[in-house]
RNA sequence: GACCCCGUAGCUCAGCCGGAUAGAGCAGCUGACUUCUAAUCAGCAGGUCGCAGGUUCGAAUCCUGCCGGGGUCGCCA
């Protein structure tokens, strides 16, 4: 279903059946050999390198090469016209009878089209967002949330088995600080007077809830307890609130994850997963005892030389080796990493992106590392880590303090502009750019506004199925007669084009997953809403060119096929991204 | 000091595994609404792809150095 593969197939095979061989008569590479959109349309519809990358090792002229390729290419039934151009690339224009053949296939294939590009049984893991539950979530959670949940789309979509996880941080002292706070609350609840929040605890109002519910559930039994007592206690109710807060800002935002995986559950019950991962390094000699040397440049305050636990991450890429163990004997967040990415591994999954903020860019070498170690190689760890977010109202930045806890909340976003704009504009940039966010741009229903313009077009397929229901009554719309429809009347370049641009899916979405690019759907989206709306607007100037045409159903008919097939792909990729596409935008 | 990301049109950004004359949108200018919803379209103008080397038949893309912006830097998470 994808034109391109098929198209490189039958160059390689004309290639294989040549007596094109290598300069000592061997078999050729053909790895890097592909049929791909020409940049400029009148190069015509495919366009090969092959003769440019087989040149050197065939010891030829590239353009002698694409001579005999040209050659028997024309043979091919498919192709018109079969012309060199420029260093030796080879130019196809193909029968019109070809694009009709192929949207029928298109439209055959209904919601399967794209779907599975990558033929694969891989087991991929994707974790995402992540966030420590000390809060509800804020807006430099959000990029990462959609990037995450839309990778994960994109490559189930392709064809991989995907696990969906968030990693809750429910281990350490953030957490415990945290605990200390709910319990103020809490205090506060039973009618203690606890004045200003002190320096280091969380002053945010949304502990006040928990306070409660500690109160209700156990009066004023805590009090009189020692912190060791109360903590645990504690902890595990403010976390799994805190947990249910973030999932229902999740749920606004449409991520969805189907495991959350606890750092504390690591190193409870019977077993200790982090001691089993170290271990594994220990058997390959990879954890010794020894100090690091301090940083260069600013040295910390505190710094003194110490012995530490270390893994020799630097065997595996980094910089320096890193440690495993805390002075008090606990361990470090880097180590349980290591246990929770050796466990994901133990589950199966081979392939592993990690969604993270920038600022966690310097912890990407000494990560991989350990997942290439702990899992001798047999796993690798992909990160993409998202950019900061800048807000604007109306081109002015907004101010955010976060030190009163007046930050701007996930759920103020998507409350305001709503979960499409907000997910369609995560995923309008690569993740490894700055992101401007301007609340009022987003909400604009402009062109300058990606996300309408994009849905916009869906709706657009809609009302012309509307129109052509009352326009042309009695024809049958199903996805049957559009498949059985005479196609081959489609010749109009526009339509020719539109066809041409739907063919891209497959390539497209197989290239995004590969690449692990889910910003490529929203761009290749843009494009094609834009050749949908150019070829309405056709219509305007040639009347005989519009979608709907009275005097004239069977052209009619082939033209709501091309319709169907723009907005199914339309329906698809906004899928994608986890944004609507709505029927009607009025 | 080291490492990571970024640098492409006035602005915001695409550019797929190295390919042809580097593309969109916005802003500017010129046009198209008795419509299948103008929330749209057509056209014009706008570039030393940060700088300098290198690899290559071919570099915005790969390598090295430099400049500029952002981030990170032993036990935080």
């Amino acid at each position: 279903m994808d034109i391109f593969k098929d198209f490189a197939s039958r160059i390689k095979k004309i290639i294989e059946a040549s007596d094109i061989k290598t300069k000592d008569g061997g078999e050729l590479d053909l790895a890097n050999v592909v049929v791909e959109p020409p940049r400029d349309p009148a190069h015509g519809d495919l366009a090969s390198n092959a003769a440019l990358v087989l040149a050197k090792p065939a010891g030829q002229k590239p353009r002698d090469i694409a001579d005999a390729l040209a050659a028997r290419l024309g043979e091919d039934a498919d192709v018109a016209a079969v012309e060199i151009a420029g260093p030796g690339f080879i130019n196809i224009r193909l029968e019109p009878g070809f694009w009709a053949r192929h949207l029928k296939k298109v439209i055959g294939a209904g919601s399967a089209y794209g779907k599975g590009a990558i033929e694969t049984d891989e087991k991929v893991n994707i974790e995402y967002v992540s966030a420590n539950p000390t809060g509800p979530m804020h807006v430099g959670h959000c990029r990462g949330a959609v990037v995450g949940d839309a990778l994960a789309n994109l490559l189930e979509y392709a064809g991989y088995d995907v696990g969906r996880e968030y990693y809750i941080n429910d281990a350490g002292v953030q957490v415990d600080v945290l605990a200390r706070s709910a319990y103020l609350r809490y205090k506060e609840a039973i009618g203690e007077e606890i004045g200003a929040i002190p320096e280091g605890l969380y002053p945010g109002d949304y502990l006040m809830p928990v306070g409660q519910a500690i109160a209700e559930a156990h009066g004023d039994s805590l009090l009189g307890l020692e912190e060791a007592e109360w903590l645990p206690v504690v902890r595990e109710t403010t976390i799994s609130m805190m947990m249910a807060m973030i999932r229902e800002d999740l749920k606004a935002l449409n991520v969805t994850h189907d495991t959350f995986f606890s750092e504390r559950s690591l190193v409870s019950g019977d077993r200790d997963r982090v001691a089993e991962a170290i271990e594994a390094l220990k058997e390959q000699g990879l954890i010794y005892v020894g100090t690091l040397p301090p940083p260069k440049g600013q040295l910390p305050d505190d710094w003194e030389d110490r012995e530490q636990t270390l893994f020799r991450s630097t065997d595996f890429g980094d910089d320096i080796d890193r440690a495993l163990l805390k002075s008090d004997g606990s361990y470090t967040y880097f180590a349980s990493d290591i246990a929770y990415h050796y466990d994901k591994f133990l589950r199966g999954f081979t392939t592993q992106i990690d969604v993270w903020g920038a600022d966690h860019g310097g912890y990407v070498k000494r990560m991989q590392a350990a997942v290439k170690a702990v899992t001798g190689g047999k796993a690798a760890l992909d990160v993409k880590l998202c950019q900061l977010v800048k807000l604007y109202r109306a081109g002015e930045p907004v101010r955010m303090s976060k030190r009163s806890g007046d930050f701007i909340t996930l759920r103020d976003v998507v409350e305001e502009v709503g979960r499409d704009a907000v997910r369609f504009m995560m995923l309008y940039r690569k993740n490894d750019a700055p992101l401007d966010f301007d609340f009022q741009k987003v909400t604009e229903q402009s062109r300058d506004n990606p996300v309408f313009y994009v849905q916009y077009a869906h709706a657009r397929c809609a009302s012309v199925f509307r129109q052509a229901a009352n326009e042309l009554p009695g024809l049958d719309l199903t996805p049957a007669a559009l498949e059985a429809a005479p196609l081959d009347l489609l010749t109009d370049e526009g339509e020719i084009a539109l066809i041409a641009k739907i063919a891209e899916w497959p390539r497209l979405v197989e290239a995004a997953a590969l690449a692990h690019e889910p910003h490529r759907v929203a761009f290749y989206l843009y494009d094609l809403a834009s050749a949908l709306h150019a070829q309405w607007n056709r219509g305007k100037d040639l009347p005989q060119l519009r979608f709907i045409n009275v005097e004239d159903r069977q052209s009619s008919l082939a033209r709501l096929a091309l319709v169907h097939s723009v907005q199914a792909v339309i329906q698809a990729g906004l899928a994608i991204l986890g944004a609507s596409a709505p029927d009607e935008m009025r």
